[in-house]
Formats: structure tokens, C-alpha cells, sequence
DNA sequence: AAGTGGTCTAGACCACGTC
DNA sequence: ACGTGGTCTAGACCACTTT
């Protein structure tokens, strides 16, 4: 037989559809509630339960957050619950600390080859170009390079980077309205260079982690490219397969 | 106000934990269908949305298989697609060849102090020792050490990991009926050892990838302590972070 | 045609947080 | 007391697979 609608959709996923262009637009900011189920149910001309179900799939997904007896919430970088989803290094004494960032270099420049294959833009097109060292308990653990697509970030600084206390996606949510939804990481290991060694204060040629990510926005557009070098000396990469 | 119940679960949470019982004293095997939900709700005396809903978490945490129009499926290490679940390591040219397990040593022990807090056994408790290489297109890539609880794996020998055609977990599964859930890993950067370095046929001191890995089966009990060696010179670990 | 999981609805009630 | 999300039910219908 064949299929009468082979672009089939459910209702619950078009609605999902709806609240994500709704998300993307700005109508409700980081860390506000959206309306409730009711309204939303309402306002779509379905059911709740038609509602929930593309609430819950997009709560799945870090998307919203639901609270109970209080509503629905966009997903914030601010939340500092939120920092540790993208950074797995955890201390191997177990503690807690926050990593403390600190901002070495920024520089604008051209895409290459590569910044342009991974970021999806123009070769030649404006990056800018970030260096910086992440602390654990004064300890230096990693240094970071990252690019970032320069028609995205207008006017971001060293001064900038400087001032900001908290991590880097919750600056790019706040200043920039560019919330990252989803990252993909290659690990490899290799030995550290001679500026990577000073950074890090470790022995030269001491195998690091080279830890390569890009980070996605809405609609799977990738927004930043990075290559981390950890120190696995007092630290691991901890990652749960279910 | 104080709190009505606070050791409250849902109706469908129970169901869930009745059908994980089931699903742990083998009364449906990998791969094979498990009842109806209407077939269930009868059994349990609840509506099938109850039961639905207690069957949606157990396929998102991969214990079970949706199949619209033929039924649910007990998850299995056989199925081909559940490869890939545990090892995350990718060919850099994009080659999709399975990887070859080859047995390189098999013997008894006894737990030393770290064996028996990974494992949750007493010290000096029986254990397995397995040490093999994995091979992807013929070239050596990672090479394992696996430290498992005795008393779970009577009776397995060199002579069985070579004879069987498959990955370990399919190996497990089918032989001494344990299915591995979920896994944690702990990554770090190391350099090559002697022995190592021959195995994979990497210049002594080349950075490799140290992944130790805990699995656990049901009731998160831990089942299997491994440490592997990565040679990611054509190769790296590629994780998704959501 | 029959059986399975998948969707959608409408209504009742519960648990939680706030007023 | 009220509003929110969370649970549970019952029934109708859809999509997919097999007989």
C-alpha cells in the first residue's frame, strides 16, 4: 500500500514546532515562565494534553524547565545548574568548586579553512578569536581557544570578557540573545606544546586532552568552535552512557 | 505545611518497577516481545495510558524497544545498533567498519583495593581478568583490560572469548544472562607504556586516550570495571552533549 | 480483518507553590 | 483559596504490521 501522507506530523509535534519559532523570536526571555498549558492549549486550539506532550519533549531536551506548582520556564545559562552540562571535568578529590575563567586574549580575524568548515560561514569572513584559562581552586586545568562567527558577536572585548563574572554562554545569552542548545565534542589526546605547557604550569610533551567542540543555537546553526586542552592531572572527563 | 506523603510514587512508577522486576527475573528475554499494553493494564488493573506511560521512561532509558504495529521489545546487546551505545570511538576518515575484538589474555584473581571498590566486592573476592585488543579495519586502536566479578562469569575462559563472533556485552548477555544498563566513564590523557605501546604499535610515550569505565546492571549494580588505552591518531571519542 | 503501538480528547483529581 | 504542573482514566481514532 501506499503512504497517504508521508510527511505525516502529529498534531503535539507542530505544536512543538510553534513554541520553538516562538522561543527563537525572543517572545519569552531566558529564565521567564511561559504561559501556562491552559493558555497555550488556548491559544493553539488543542488540548492540553496535546501541549504537554511538545512541553515535555522539549523539557527533554534542556529546552524549558517545569516546575511544579509554579510553571513552565526557559532554559537559562544563568542557571548555574546549567554550567556543568557542558563542562564534564570534574576534580578527582571531589570538589565542587566552580571553575573560575579567565580571559587571556581576543583578537578579530579572518575564517581559514577549517573555522569557516565548522562554522558554516564564508572562508574569510570575520571571527573572533578568544584565549582563556579555566581555573579549578586557583589551579590552571584548561586553556581554551575559541572562535566565534563575528556577525553574531557585535562588539564583544577583551574588556568585556574581563568584566563578565559567570561563563561565557551565559555573556553570549545576556549581551548577545544567543542561547546554545547543543554541542558536539571530539576527544583526543596529545602532548602539550610549549605556550600550552606554561599555561597549564605542566612539563612539556605531558599528554593532554584535546577537547574540540562545536556549539549549536536553534534551528542546528553552529555558533562557536573550540579546542580545549585539559590537564588530566588532578581532573577527569566524566561522561555517563545510558 | 507538612508533607501528606513524602514517600509518594506515581501509579505509573510502581507499574515501572513491577515490569523491571519482570524484565530481572527473565520472564521475557532480550529481543523478544514483552505483553501488550492492553495485555499489562489487564494484569496490573490500571488503563493502558498508565501503563504507556511507565513504558515510554523504560524506552528512553533503553531497557525497552518501541516497535509501532509489531509490539515491545526487551533491548539487546545483540542488536547491532546497541554497539555503538558503550563505545564512542570514531575513525576519523568516516569509515564505518565494526571493530574486531581480539582476546589477548584471560586468568583469575583475586580483588586487589581498587577492583573491589569499583566492583562493590569484598577485597581478596574471586575475579576475571580479560585483557584484549580492538581493532578497527584490520589496525589495533584500543587495548582493554577487563577486571570482572567471578562468581557472575562462571566458567568463562580464554577459549570462549575467542570462539564467540560478537561484542562482549552480546557475549555476557547470552552466556551468564546479564544485561548491561548503563555506563560511567572517566577519561584522561596518559602516555604509552611499554607493553601498551607494542600492542597498538605507537612509539612509546605517544598520548593515548585512558578510559575507565564502570557498567552496571540492573539495580545499579556494578558488573564490570574496564580501563582502556586509545590511540587516537586516526581515531577519536565523540561525544554529544544535550 | 485483526492486533499493535501512537495520537488526541475531555474530565476528574492530586501535589506543589503562592497569595 | 487559587493556579500551576502531574497523574489517571476512558474512549475514539490513526498509522503500521501481520495474517
Amino acid at each position: 500500500m501506499a503512504q497517504e501522507s508521508p510527511t505525516f506530523s502529529p498534531l503535539y509535534r507542530q505544536i512543538k514546532t510553534l513554541i520553538l519559532q516562538a522561543l527563537e523570536a525572543g517572545e519569552w526571555r531566558p529564565g521567564q515562565a511561559i504561559p501556562s498549558e491552559q493558555e497555550l492549549a488556548a491559544r493553539f486550539s488543542v488540548s492540553q494534553g496535546t501541549v504537554r506532550k511538545a512541553i515535555d519533549e522539549m523539557a527533554a531536551e534542556n529546552l524549558l524547565i517545569r516546575k511544579q506548582g509554579k510553571g513552565t520556564f526557559v532554559a537559562s545559562h544563568n542557571d548555574p545548574r546549567a554550567l556543568f552540562r557542558f563542562l564534564r571535568l570534574v576534580p578527582m578529590d571531589g570538589d565542587l568548586s566552580h571553575p573560575q575563567s579567565v580571559p587571556l586574549d581576543c583578537w578579530r580575524a579572518k575564517a581559514g579553512q577549517e573555522a569557516s568548515r565548522m562554522l558554516g560561514i564564508e572562508l574569510g569572513a570575520p571571527i573572533i578569536i578568544v584565549r582563556r584559562l579555566l581555573r579549578f581552586a586557583q589551579k590552571p586545568v584548561v586553556v581554551d581557544e575559541i572562535y566565534l562567527p563575528g556577525d553574531v558577536f557585535p562588539g564583544l572585548s577583551f574588556e568585556a570578557l574581563q568584566d563578565w563574572n559567570g561563563s561565557l554562554y551565559s555573556l553570549f545569552e545576556t549581551r548577545f540573545g544567543l542561547r546554545m542548545i547543543r554541542a558536539q565534542e571530539r576527544i583526543r589526546a596529545v602532548a602539550a606544546d610549549r605556550s600550552t605547557s606554561e599555561a597549564l604550569k605542566v612539563p612539556e610533551g605531558t599528554p593532554l586532552l584535546s577537547v574540540e567542540r562545536v556549539t549549536y543555537t536553534y534551528g542546528d546553526k553552529p555558533v562557536e568552535w573550540r579546542r580545549g586542552l585539559y590537564s588530566t592531572a588532578e581532573h577527569f572527563y566524566l561522561n555517563e552512557l545510558n
